[in-house]
DNA sequence: AGCACGCCGACT
DNA sequence: GTCGGCGTGCTC
């Protein structure tokens, strides 16, 4: 083996910059048994990289210039071959540059060249001796004590600083006199206590957990299709029992965890087992820490955000991606990849089954079960036998509303509320109003950097972009006309916020927001408000839409479902609908009927029927229809090339250009669109254009992307402005 | 990507 | 005379 190695002690290592080859280096020392995988420190240019082997060699055409690398930062690969393997997979389909890919990919701690022992605890175990401490020592034994209580697990040092204070010099002299010994490991991870037992399946759950469950050993592709409240959760947990029987692990894909702790909660409560969460609210020691646990198999659940995908993990049984329509599942900046799509990969590299669950399934995924890729599974009658929501279209045409509320909604809120019931009132827009207005001349207050109105904060008494957070002070005069008719226009949920308090000052209320909720902590504490009925009228944006369970709410308010219908974007319309299914699914459970109530200009519109009156199922195939007619995604594939410049014009000319360039063959095969200026065209002073890509679903675009890319890299504008290659992009 | 080098204009 | 703007080239 090591005869090998020093036949190859030429290094080919990604490294994380914006260029598509690999380097050689030479290797000085011995190589570690397998290299491949294994981070090195390398100099590059001027400057210090942390780089992956990827591959090692005898032979180089650098052969003459080979630099010596600095030092293997790993004496065993950090990235095993699977990973490599789905990386590389990755990083082609969405036309990255690998170095970055694995870069990125790569847990922060790790990034930063740190390796596992700095994860390791210390941990005290007491020693058989027959020596005593000197009687006045009391905090020695204090110390000996709390360590003896322990005496098989030990007591790890965070732990033991937690109980006791400022202990270092203590424990350092009960080591030396031999009371303690101590060890260094990972830390373990408890066992969750089960407090929640299998609830019996309903017949509909029964036969998709049957079919599911029969064939748990090979990659298949599930999608469940459940109304909100069907008990989609439910199969899950069961399915997952099985696969921890057979000693697997299993990854559960969450939009996002920390909005999400009851989802956490609900699966800890089931299994006595190891259970760890990965998300981006971890720190980064943790994080890596739960990355180890997965890859030694001691974590056997793995709850996490879509970074998770990039676990290694030791034996995995089974995938599930819950919300799977949501957007949070693409990544939105650098290495642009899809949570969801990636696990489908990873399923068919493990040959294990994945399961998609959604109340409103993406349109990709309805597609791939018309093909028959993924097996369709129907949950239609929610699984606590309670009713679906009974569903009011409220017309505003020609009413006087009173703040945006029609009077018939202010009285159907009253009704509710003097049930005992919670209210929740949707308002998917943060802020006092979304535009401040001159009504003699119509000149209204817009972003100096952004093409954005600027929104009113009453709390603040300023304007604020929701793109570029800039503020902006209120003017009693219109700048343009001279006009003092001056005002706010239209609602947001500071406003509603205001209104409800005025309107019941009897009820407490609650608002969720990203202004009144910034972090996880007051979000987790407003949840709890809610849960326990304190609270009874709930004001909200997308926030409070998403997952929650509120057992007391009986009545959801959409203030303003038009928004949307009309939007530029032709997903508006799908985003749209799932919005509103969602959010009308967190009325009525635990027995209650609920109430939804629309508030819109358009009653006649025929989205209301098919939104309540079909599946959703029937609404998507509506919508497929038109993709279909229009050859859109995801009827084709669809790759969107994004410039971004101070200078329109610079973006512009570089996308028209990069247009022409595109060599013969290549656009043979593909459609091309714009460039034309991104639906918000301006944000934080930059100016942004899109060319969209459209192909037919079965040409291959992999050597168009190959060649987009090599065009950047080596194209000189391309570094005056910032550019990214969208694969399967999700917004505009 | 990120950094050095080098060329040009505008300040002490 | 020098500071710093950014255009260009290079990385095994």
């Amino acid at each position: 083996l090591s005869n090998k190695n020093n036949n190859n002690r030429i290094l080919k290592v990604a490294i994380p910059v914006a260029l598509i080859d690999c380097f050689d280096y030479s290797a000085v020392d011995n190589l570690p048994k397998n290299p491949i995988g294994c981070r090195v420190l390398v100099p590059f240019n001027n400057r210090q990289l942390i780089a992956v082997v990827i591959a090692t060699s005898s032979t180089s055409k650098y052969k003459d210039t080979l630099k010596p690398i600095i030092k293997f930062l790993d004496d065993s690969p950090f990235f095993s071959s699977d990973l490599l393997k789905l990386s590389k997979w990755a990083n082609d389909y969405y036309a990255y540059f690998y170095g970055m890919t694995l870069n990125q990919i790569m847990p922060g701690f790790y990034r930063q060249g740190k390796d596992e022992s700095q994860l390791w605890q210390t941990i005290y175990y007491v020693n058989k001796t027959t020596k005593t401490l000197p009687a006045k020592a009391h905090k020695m034994q204090q110390v000996l004590n709390l360590i003896s209580q322990n005496p098989t697990t030990g007591i790890s040092h965070n732990n033991l600083i937690q109980n006791i204070k400022s202990c270092t010099a203590i424990l350092k002299k009960l080591k030396e006199q031999n009371f303690i010994k101590s060890d260094a490991c990972l830390p373990v991870i408890q066992k969750s206590k089960i407090t929640d037992f299998a609830k019996k399946l309903n017949p509909e759950q029964q036969v998709i957990y049957d079919n599911i469950q029969q064939d748990l050993n090979n990659f298949t592709v599930h999608l469940i299709d459940g109304i909100t409240g069907s008990g989609k959760t439910e199969i899950y947990l069961q399915l997952i029992d099985k696969i921890l029987q057979q000693q697997k692990q299993v990854l559960i894909l969450v939009p996002e965890i920390g909005l999400t702790p009851q989802l956490v909660q609900r699966f800890s409560s089931r299994f006595a087992t190891e259970i760890i969460t990965m998300h981006s609210g971890l720190n980064q020691t943790i994080r890596a820490t739960g990355y180890l646990q997965t890859k030694q198999n001691k974590a056997k659940i793995i709850i996490g955000t879509r970074s998770a995908i990039w676990c290694q993990f030791k034996n995995l049984g089974m995938i599930i991606v819950d919300e799977e329509h949501d957007s949070s599942f693409k990544q939105q900046s650098k290495f642009l990849y899809h949570a969801r799509d990636l696990s489908v990969v990873i399923a068919k590299n493990n040959n294990i089954p994945i399961i998609l669950g959604s109340a409103t399934s993406s349109m990709e995924s309805y597609l791939n079960c018309q093909s028959k890729k993924y097996n369709y599974h129907l949950l239609k009658t929610r699984a606590t036998k309670t009713l679906p929501p009974r569903v009011t279209i409220s017309a505003l045409n020609n009413l006087k509303l009173y703040e945006g509320f029609a009077s018939s909604t202010l009285t159907k809120i009253c009704e509710h509320l003097r049930q005992n019931n919670q209210v929740l009132i949707y308002i998917n827009r943060r802020g006092f109003a979304p535009k401040y207005m001159c009504f003699e001349c119509g000149e209204i207050k817009t972003c100096r950097h952004c093409s954005a109105t600027m929104t009113y904060h009453k709390a603040i008494n300023r304007l604020r972009c929701h793109f570029c957070n800039a503020l902006a002070d209120i003017k009693d005069i219109c700048e343009k006309c001279g006009s003092h008719n001056i005002g706010v226009v239209g609602l947001g949920s500071e406003k509603i916020d205001n209104v409800i308090n005025d309107s019941y000052p009897a009820y407490k209320s609650v608002r969720v927001d990203r202004d009144t909720t910034a972090n996880k902590g007051q979000l987790e504490q407003k949840l709890n408000q809610i849960t326990t009925g304190d609270c009874k009228i709930l004001i909200g944006t997308q926030m409070l839409a998403k997952g929650h369970h509120f057992p007391k709410l009986s009545l959801v308010v959409i203030m303003d479902a038009d928004r949307g219908l009309f939007g530029t974007d032709f997903r508006s319309i799908e985003h749209m609908s799932q919005e509103i299914i969602q959010v009308a699914g967190r009325s009525g459970r635990e027995g209650k009927q609920g109430e939804v109530l629309i508030q819109t200009m358009q009653p006649k519109n025929q989205i209301w029927d098919q939104l309540f009156g079909s599946s959703y199922f029937d609404l998507i195939y509506s919508y497929i229809k038109i993709r279909t007619q229009h050859s859109l995604p995801p009827i084709t594939s669809q790759i969107l090339i994004r410039a971004k410049s101070k200078n329109a014009k610079f973006a512009d000319n570089f996308l028209e250009i990069f247009k022409n360039n595109i060599p013969h063959d290549l656009k043979q095969q593909i459609r091309i669109l714009g460039p034309a200026p991104a639906p918000m065209e301006k944000i934080a002073n930059l100016y942004r254009f899109n060319l969209v890509i459209l192909c037919h679903k079965n040409i291959s675009l992999a050597s168009f992307k190959k060649w987009v890319l090599h065009y950047m890299a080596n194209n000189k504008y391309a570094k005056k402005l910032s550019w990214s290659i969208d694969v399967d992009a999700v917004n505009s």
